[in-house]
DNA sequence: GACCTGATTTCGAGTCGTCAAAAAGGATAG
DNA sequence: CTATCCTTTTTGACGACTCGAAATCAGGTC
């Protein structure tokens, strides 16, 4: 059995994948993300390689095998779920559930996950909008278009935030923009860097740049979140 | 923080403490229950005696001091709440939450517990009849009799199984015995080391003296499981 | 092509928890 | 009082994970 540590690796290499499709994820990147020295992730890394869970390329960085691969994407799926769990069914405030989520992700049997997983009604998305891997390690990731870049004036839906710090979350939620709220990017200014919102409750809102690129949206229709 | 193995040292002595009060505690039965080595206990009581958990007395056994205790008892509280839980919330069966809360007791916070402790309606025992210690780390032990001990041919109730494997486990559960149950001692062979019980569905069984001394019964009066 | 600069790797070291096997202690029967 | 047996302690070692600091590399600059 790989230990927590070894999936805390995958993971962490499975989201830079993510973030940055096709390329490999240099060594630096992996550090930033554990918080560990960049010495740690060079001699973890190769003992992961020779595990045939990711191939390594000296200096210029890492990309998960189909087994690390799979691996990673089952440690996502029991994050993601616990997340929802312990939001919907706990009753958790969204804010504090990721740290929570990232020691019970590793302590969690397959047997609970999916009992869980019928409990929430094999749910889509976890409360930040992130998709759920399905059993089988599938992953929907959905294209969406973040607030600088969705059309001005129509009405639009927060489907995903993509930042699980709990200062960002309680931003977010004191400002109306949780997953499944309405509203419309009323301008924007290029040189303030900041964009101006309009909710549906009818509040007036303004984020700078670095934080609208972080709420992504979708058309308001049909209700996916 | 303690890091999970202690709480497990510190637990596991905890139990011990438990069975023989006011005995020391053995390394052989601390690394019987563990399933390590006795060099390593030897090794591991030493720091923990160090970091002020237990006294240690060598060639005769340790003792937990307050602050061990203390924190063994919050150990305990998080793995019967979380049992509890698996069984009524998560919908596990009673066989197999040990197993599962084992990992999960160093997992939790003491946010999710506290929920959970509140989910339950502060609950008194666990599935298997053992006490919940209180927030504050008190544990009300009951001195109940067992099989063995209890008077022959009137109504007891199951209060508490004294074994946690998952076999004895679904051995009471065919047999009728999950506490909670009425039933009645109609006879002890001497000889044969048997009971025999009538429950309250009619059923007859035969329980050898090792098994039947695990089930511990009280008067079938006022249900506190 | 020589030189910086920042990222990466190497190296030596340390912690934690563990084992196996040898040495020592304690208890008890004679 | 001693031989024996069981328990406990000691010792040396190892695997997993980590750090800090020195050495090395890759890529762009001039």
């Amino acid at each position: 059995m790989p230990t927590s540590t070894v999936e805390d690796y995958l993971k962490r290499i499975l989201l830079e994948e993510h973030r940055q499709p096709g390329a490999l994820v240099p060594m630096g990147q992996i550090a930033a993300s554990l918080g560990v020295t960049p010495g740690t992730v060079t001699a973890m890394v190769k003992a992961l390689a020779d595990s045939g869970l990711l191939s390594y390329e000296p200096y210029s960085g890492v990309r998960l095998t189909p087994a690390g691969r799979e691996l990673a994407t089952h440690v996502l799926r029991r994050h993601r779920l616990i997340e929802l769990f312990l939001v919907q069914v706990v009753g958790l405030d969204w804010s504090e559930v990721h740290g929570e989520a990232e020691q019970l992700e590793h302590a969690v049997s397959e047997r609970v996950i999916e009992r869980i997983d019928e409990l929430l009604g094999h749910p889509a998305v976890d409360p930040h909008g992130d998709p759920i891997p399905s059993p089988a390690g599938h992953v929907h990731e959905r294209d969406l278009p973040n607030l600088l870049l969705c059309p001005l004036g129509e009405p639009v839906r927060v489907a995903r935030v993509g930042d699980q710090s709990a200062e960002f979350l309680r931003l977010v939620e004191r400002s109306g923009l949780v997953p499944g709220s309405v509203l419309s990017v009323e301008s924007r200014d290029e040189t303030a860097e900041t964009v101006h919102l309009r909710l549906a409750d009818g509040r007036d809102v303004s984020l700078g740049w670095r934080a609208a690129a972080k709420i992504l949206v979708q058309s308001p229709g049909p209700n996916e979140t």
